[in-house]
RNA sequence: GCCGAUGUAGCUCAGCGGCUAGAGCAACCGCCUUGUAAGCGGUAGGUCGUGGGUUCGAACCCCACCAUCGGCUCCA
């Protein structure tokens, strides 16, 4: 067995290969340690190559165990993974860390780090493995739960040995720059029964340059913040007394809302659905046969009892559009028949969920269901993901992501080869348009399989936001049913769709994409006249009376600021298109035009301004 | 729900057992008549999240509750 002891600080290293920090054999990431037991090219990985990230930081999680071990000796450690970015540790302590602990914790990880120790593997058998973590029941635990087969290693650095599967960095000293960045409550095993245990989350990085430009990355990040954004720009609040998770739209937000509502209304026109309303609350039979009463109980709102009836406000809008296929006979000749609604549901969240827009109680969900025979679900789900993607294409999202989840193992309903049709017609059609998909085998709810369509931001991260469902479950419950061709009743096919998710959570979702910057078309002010003194105040008037009767949105600031503070407002507000007039303008009937992010693009006539910018959006 | 942190003027924050609780921005009132990211002066604005307790005295210490923020398997 020959170790690919390269690098390993104490044993003679290669001239010049001192960046060496593990390799690849054959696609594996491994250290520097690993015997090599099957073939495969062995490619070394250098010191900024993106797996030597992997290996520094989860040697970081260890240095900063072995920190936490010193200032706190009767700490139990359960798990401590590279994630995205950096690395946590789960750690079973008496008392709850405090940020302070975290600056102690990082000035002894500093030391461990400047004393380079090699960091040593070995591998042991399931009962040594036991009996050296035989105080850590932690590790007891998952050494128990590893498979029969499995090769369990230990790694240690200095005076410190870790259960750890690896692979990691030759020595600590290979840990360029890195920073603890808060700690957090976290579960044994994510088991909300189990232990709650201290997360401390930390980020590692090749160099304190990457580090400082990752911290100001996160700094960005909280720039774009909705609910930042959501007060700046006075779009949303949420306030105390109305209750968590419940939206008020401001007069701008509510703008954006409508805005997105008459397109998508206005699509699922040309899409063929008819718009329906329906009630917010219905008797608790609908919810008794639809079964929420059974399933969805603990996120409903409670019961409300009058005149002897006991109601509930909709969790969902299905019950609903059941009926209305309900009132009449259908026949086949009339499917697909496609229902959409902007309803409004409530749902009671756990309140450590809530998050601004993205997690709430109440909100609009743009909500569709198709009906159809089992002949026309193909086709059915093609349509509706392209229907999809031209929505959400015109939002601005251009880079997608999506999930297929298929029929559980065990509890559903339906009949096999209805599974089967549905989730071939999901795959078939996910691949007609051209989406790369992952399949969560056995992933779908018991009702049915489905597909979920996630949106990538301006900053690459994803949202989920469309979901497309078949439902064995309700056509059954409701009894729905059309007549066939052969005059006998058939149940139809039934598929849930929501494209955006939520209005709310929609728009929190472009709030960040956009950072604040409404493209023109959704922007709730689009253009705002700014006079440079009062004597143009008339003229500004006239201005924007022309461009409201052209159907832009315009704002007015003829107040007593000077121009500089009005345009400093202006572009605050992330206003696209700013008219600044003085006597000037007024005199040769010219507007002076500054656009937002970009600044002063001179003057011109109104006319011209008005025929570039409709051409614009 | 659970763990931790936070809650002071509309907003951002200072004050951390001892005088009538402060600042900047915003608001309002003046002055300035202004040309591409903050002109100047003044005025008003606060149950210090809520409720209890400790104390001669509480924004500050203790308890409970409410809300917000960060988390709660990316599995050794």
């Amino acid at each position: 067995m020959k170790a690919l002891g390269i690098g390993v600080p104490d044993d003679p290293r290669t001239a010049g290969e001192e960046d060496i920090v593990g390799a690849r054999i054959g696609g594996r990431l491994v250290d520097l340690q690993t015997s090599l037991w099957e073939g495969g090219t062995i490619v070394p990985v250098r010191g900024t190559d993106p797996d030597a990230l992997f290996l520094t930081r989860h040697t970081a999680a260890h240095v900063m165990a072995q920190a936490v071990k010193e200032l706190f000796p009767e700490a139990l450690l359960a798990i401590g993974p590279v994630i995205e970015d950096g690395f946590y540790y789960d750690i079973d302590v008496s008392r709850p860390f405090q940020p302070e602990d975290l600056d102690r914790i990082e000035k002894i990880m500093k030391r461990i780090v400047k004393e380079k120790h090699p960091v040593r593997r070995r591998r042991l058998d399931r009962e040594e493995a036991l009996g050296f973590f035989r105080d850590d029941r932690y590790k007891q635990e998952l050494i128990r739960d590893l498979p029969e087969d499995a090769e369990i290693t230990t790694y240690t650095q200095d005076t410190f040995t870790d259960l750890c599967r690896g692979p990691h960095a030759p020595h600590t000293g290979f840990i360029k720059a890195f920073k603890l960045l808060k700690v957090a409550g976290a579960y044994w095993r994510g088991d909300e029964k189990r232990q709650m245990l201290q997360r401390i989350y930390g980020t590692a990085w090749h160099s304190r340059e990457e580090l400082k430009a990752y911290l100001t990355r996160l700094e960005e990040a909280k720039k774009r913040d909705h609910r930042v954004l959501g007060r700046k720009l006075d779009l949303f609040s949420v306030v105390e007394e109305i209750g968590p998770g419940l939206i008020l739209w401001h007069p701008r937000g509510a703008l954006v809302r409508r805005i997105l509502e008459d397109y998508w209304r206005e699509a699922h026109d040309r899409g063929g659905y008819q718009i329906v309303y329906s009630p917010h609350v219905g008797r608790s039979t609908l919810w008794k046969t639809s079964g929420h009463l059974d399933f969805y109980k603990e996120n409903m709102y409670p019961e409300m009892q009058l005149e002897n009836q006991s109601y509930f406000v909709k969790p969902m809008n299905c019950p609903f559009h059941n009926h209305i296929y309900k009132a009449r006979t259908r026949s086949y000749r009339d499917l697909p028949l496609r229902y959409a609604e902007l309803g409004t549901v409530y749902r009671f969240e756990r309140s450590g969920v809530l998050h601004g827009l993205l997690r709430v109680r109440g909100f609009t969900q743009d909500d569709a269901h198709i009906y159809c025979t089992e002949e026309q679900v193909k086709e059915e789900i093609r349509t509706v993901i392209r229907f999809s993607l031209e929505v959400l294409r015109r939002c601005g999202f251009e880079e997608f992501a999506s999930y297929i989840a298929t029929r559980p193992d065990e509890k559903y309903v339906g009949r096999p080869e209805e599974w089967e049709l549905a989730e071939e017609a999901l795959k078939e059609a996910a691949t007609a348009e051209g989406l790369e998909f992952e399949v969560d085998e056995g992933g779908g709810a018991f009702y049915g399989p489905k597909i979920d369509l996630k949106i990538k931001d301006a900053l690459g991260r994803a949202w989920q936001c469309s979901t497309i469902q078949f439902d064995f479950n309700l056509p059954e419950r409701f009894g729905l049913e059309y007549i066939a061709e052969d005059g006998k009743p058939r149940r139809p096919y039934m598929i849930h769709r929501a494209l955006l998710g939520s209005m709310e959570r929609f728009f929190g979702c472009l709030v960040e994409h956009f950072a604040g910057a409404f493209p023109l078309w959704l922007a709730p002010e689009q253009v705002r006249v700014l006079t440079v003194t009062e004597k143009t105040v008339d003229y500004g008037r006239e201005v924007a009376r022309i461009l409201r009767e052209k159907g832009i949105r315009v704002g007015e600031d003829f107040g007593s600021d000077k121009i500089g503070k009005k345009i400093r407002n202006a572009e605050t507000m992330k206003v696209p298109f700013m008219l600044i007039l003085g006597e000037r303008d007024r005199e040769k009937s010219e507007v002076s035009v500054r656009k937002h992010g970009e600044g002063d693009l001179g003057a011109q006539t109104l006319e011209d301004f008005c025929r570039s910018f409709l051409a614009e959006v």
